[in-house]
DNA sequence: CGTTCTTTTGACTTCAATCAATGAGAGTGG
DNA sequence: CCACTCTCATTGATTGAAGTCAAAAGAACG
């Protein structure tokens, strides 16, 4: 059965147990279908939502601005994710949730995952984990923009995007496509887009990888990862699913 | 009644609101009191663990090591929080949580949390919101490190605390007590220990704020919040606390 | 009181931001 | 099909913010 939440399931399933009652019950979960042409926002700062949205194809992020107009990206979302996902308990949103890449999404009403939830107590701790490691993976950004110095952060968005898209399923061979624009990484990655193209020159200079027209080659993983100072740990990919 | 666990009550109804049964239910749950020093940790980077803590009085921080040693501290966490509540779904912490201040903090084992929160669905709501609005102080942290000048970050910590420490009532006057180093700072806002130092003296000849011996004392609430760009609503104080 | 931790200062260096152009490609309309 | 406009990538020159180094001065603590 191939169907469009089939992507957010192979999500859910890489970070937890994904019982086969929880699976029928995502897939009776109503949603409805939108595109998102790149830049195009899904959320925006300061709103009150009464849905979520799960990306089902192409590339989402959130940015938040300062009151001065500069902005930080504070992470990117490939199908599978549900970036507004906290919004179920957190509904005036704090930050900008946009296309980064021209996208379709699946709204997904709160009210319907409430109930979804309240039927199935093992679900409600499986999207609260995943609520859990996407502020894991801001620990380690903040980690990464305090301390690291501009080289080793390139690095390692690099490194978690190739993580997180093997994960889904998203990698061909050692490539992928990621079709942020350098202003979008030196967004992320708190510099600016010169030293962001400098950087970057750099990482492929030493030939480490290659990025161009939207698809990144990894060519030398161990001493890309050597150079973030990269462990994938914090991406809690299949560690401990405890539970109670 | 004065109980230990009462902070914990009053910085849950500062974020949403807390029920008299959930009030009651909280009071049964079974803590073990421990004392910390400054700088001793309550969990460690790596460490799996089988409860959490409430810090009671006193300061925790939460840090992140870089493989190469540095560290950067991720958050602070006056009486009242759970700095590890997420350890619930993810059991493998991936900081270290540690004493800024000597410390006194409470133990709460999951599986007394995990009965709790079966017999109290409305309550599992409270608490996954806890773990929303620490994250949400994550994205708004790294924002400022990112994108913000130093003394705008300097600034913005101290707004942030005294709004904190305000809604648990650890505020007296205009002053309160914060024993952080500026090293402590430092690494707090991605800065040199020598910046820090050096930033804060620009905040106290500027007349915003006094520190000294641990005290802070705001000056000028207005004028600093102008620099450091401070908006509390990130905080998500007493804001929708809509639920189903 | 000596030891250690923290704060402060000055001098110097470097990483990264800013400013200012120039290319390179993609899409549009005449 | 070719100008025209955009956006994005790239480069060089310059400036500036923040890091590093080194040392001194205070505080805190047995």
């Amino acid at each position: 059965m191939n169907q469009p939440l089939d992507v957010l399931l192979t999500k859910l399933a890489s970070i937890g147990r994904l019982l086969p009652e929880y699976e029928a019950a995502i897939h009776r979960l109503p949603f409805r279908v939108v595109e998102l042409d790149r830049g195009k926002p899904a959320a925006m700062e300061g709103e009150v939502v009464n849905h979520c949205c799960v990306v089902l194809t192409g590339l989402l992020h959130r940015q938040k601005h300062m009151l001065d107009g500069n902005r930080q990206i504070l992470s990117f979302h490939p199908p599978g994710d549900i970036p507004d996902l906290q919004s179920l308990h957190l509904r005036k949103v704090d930050y900008t949730l946009a296309a980064n890449t021209p996208s379709v999404i699946g709204l997904l009403r709160h009210a319907d995952m409430h109930a979804m939830l309240r039927d199935h107590p093992g679900l409600t701790g499986l999207f609260w984990r995943d609520t859990l490691v996407d502020s894991a993976r801001f620990l380690t950004w903040m980690m990464m923009i305090g301390q690291a110095s501009a080289e080793a952060r390139m690095a390692h968005l690099f490194c978690e995007m190739y993580v997180r898209l093997e994960a889904v399923g998203l990698i061909d061979g050692r490539a992928f496509n990621f079709k942020a624009t350098q202003a979008d990484l030196a967004a992320a990655m708190g510099m600016s887009i010169v030293h962001a193209n400098r950087t970057l020159q750099e990482l492929r200079s030493t030939g480490l990888l290659a990025f161009s027209n939207g698809v990144v080659e990894i060519l030398d993983w161990q001493r890309l990862c050597e150079l973030a100072q990269f462990d994938s740990a914090y991406l809690h990919l299949s560690d401990d699913q405890a539970g109670t």
